[in-house]
RNA sequence: GCCCUGGUAGUAUAGUCCGGUUAGUAUACGGGCCUGUCGAGCCCGUGACCCGGGUUCAAAUCCCGGCCAGGGCGCCA
């Protein structure tokens, strides 16, 4: 039986002859009646079987239905709706296409809610959720509006190596990946591959996809394995350019949610609003005495904490009431090697980070495309610059001021929808303990 | 990797401190009742103490180790 309609589209006119196909949510039989709920994608149905005026077959089928079979059924729309979820069919055909084995090993419905884990097992059947698979209806409309912004303004999709040849910035946290006789690398972060096209002449590109890492993180915003949107542009002034394509960059992906989602934020119980531009930019080493300020000691040419990020964004919550801010003028001495420094104050690079709701979103900033400054900077770094020849030699014949940013995607989903742990923003997550499904 | 907390039916939990009847509840599952349910309701039933070792007359309960999970930290997207 071929489907007529998703549920979301029959229409409320009594007697129009409908077919669906999904699976069933709920079941209930009372008196003369049997009622069967039947989900698809789009939304829910119940079929409402008369025990007294169907045909045998139909009511045979119907009373063995059970939770979780997958079900196609033709019927008609009564003339006279009851049912709350808004959409009825009385229906003439039952088909079952597959049986669900019972109980079922988690409780989809939401009634008894099952731990993250015991889901993550049977990720399959926990997307069933309406609420599960709203998130990630949300994800592909944020990557719609990101990817519509750059493609509209001039940034070309590419593609770099997932499996690279050396470490790039140390190597602790990278997998290793056997590549015939010698050991290969699954890349942590494009970068390095996005600046050599900026050299070929890109200009403006973006690479949408995964990256790994090899730590074993125990916390609820890390995946051993997520997909960034990697931006790279060419021909800046300094880092401030990249700032504003990152904001108008996210600006637009959430935009697009907020056109095209709230159905899916409701259902999550969400807020997400539109934010406004430009995002206020805060810059070391003025972080320090504003950390002082809020009693958080951390010494000139240290790295922020976790708990100086948090602080930050409740800083910037009560000036500017944004929910959105950069961080900007990193110490040097806590960045990688292909960072641009501020001439006139070398201590400082032109490194910025992205927060949102005190999560950090992505790091970026201005590069160096200065062949002797690159190299300089690989010795302060005591990096093995014959290790890194591939990347850097080419910076001999030539390359433009650049900068660019890589955006976490499962981040920034999982701030933007107020999720309480990062796994229930991929489909599949990998984790430390977690290699499967 | 470190610190804290935890692991009990398919799922989610009570019980554990202070060892001792038949390990309680909800939901799912099986059966029954109910003339419109919509987290329906009512009755009956099936079903569980993470793994290994130790202490003890006796261990879900106390001790040790392992594995796994949740939270925090570190690392970062």
């Amino acid at each position: 039986m071929k489907r007529s309609h998703y549920i979301s589209d029959i229409p409320a006119e009594p007697g129009a002859n409908v077919r669906i196909a999904g699976w069933v949510e709920n079941t209930k039989e009372v008196g003369r009646l049997i009622f069967i709920w039947v989900r698809d994608r789009t939304g829910v149905a119940q079929l409402t079987v008369k025990k007294n005026s169907v045909e045998p077959e139909v009511l045979e089928t119907a009373k063995a239905i059970g939770l979780h079979d997958f079900i196609a059924a033709e019927g008609t729309v009564p003339d006279k709706i009851t049912a709350k979820v808004g959409v009825e069919i009385i229906p003439s055909r039952i088909e079952v296409l597959s049986r669900a084995d019972k109980p079922l090993p988690l409780d989809v419905s939401g009634v008894v809610e099952s731990n993250l884990d015991t889901r993550l097992d049977w990720r399959a059947i926990d997307l069933r959720n309406p609420k599960q698979q709203a998130v990630f209806k949300v994800q592909a409309k944020l990557l719609e509006g990101m990817q519509e912004y750059l493609n509209t303004h001039g940034y070309l999709q590419v593609f770099t190596p997932c499996l690279i040849g050396a470490p790039s910035e140390g190597g602790a946290e990278l997998f290793e990946v056997k590549f015939f006789d010698k050991t290969a690398y699954l890349r942590q972060d494009p970068q390095l591959h996005r600046q050599l096209l900026m050299v070929a002449g890109f200009d403006r590109i973006y690479d949408l996809g995964p990256n790994w890492r090899a730590e074993p993180s125990h916390t609820p915003r890390h995946l051993c394995e997520h997909r960034g949107c990697a931006v790279e542009l060419s021909f800046i002034d300094d880092e401030h350019d990249v700032m504003r394509v990152e904001e108008e960059l996210v600006v637009n992906g959430i935009k697009n949610v907020v056109e095209e989602c709230q159905k899916e934020i409701e259902l999550l119980g969400a807020e997400v609003e539109v934010p406004k531009r430009p995002f206020p930019e805060l810059r070391f080493p003025e972080v320090y005495e504003i950390l002082e300020s809020m009693g958080k000691h951390i010494p000139r040419g240290e790295d922020l904490d976790r708990e100086a990020e948090k602080l930050l964004a409740r800083y910037v919550k009560e000036k500017y009431g944004h929910d959105f801010f950069f961080v900007n003028r990193f110490p040097y001495r806590v960045k990688p090697f292909y960072v641009m420094r501020v001439d006139e104050e070398p201590e400082w690079a032109r490194s910025i980070d992205l927060v949102y709701r005190g999560l950090e979103l992505s790091s970026g900033g201005q590069r160096e495309h200065r062949y002797e400054r690159i190299i300089e900077q690989v010795g302060d770094k005591g990096m093995n610059l014959e290790n890194l020849r591939w990347f850097t030699e080419f910076f001999r014949y030539g390359a433009p001021p650049h900068g660019g940013f890589n955006i976490g995607v499962e981040r920034l989903t999982m701030a933007m929808l107020g999720l309480g742990n990062i796994r229930e923003a991929a489909s599949f997550p990998r984790a430390p303990e977690r290699l499967l499904p």
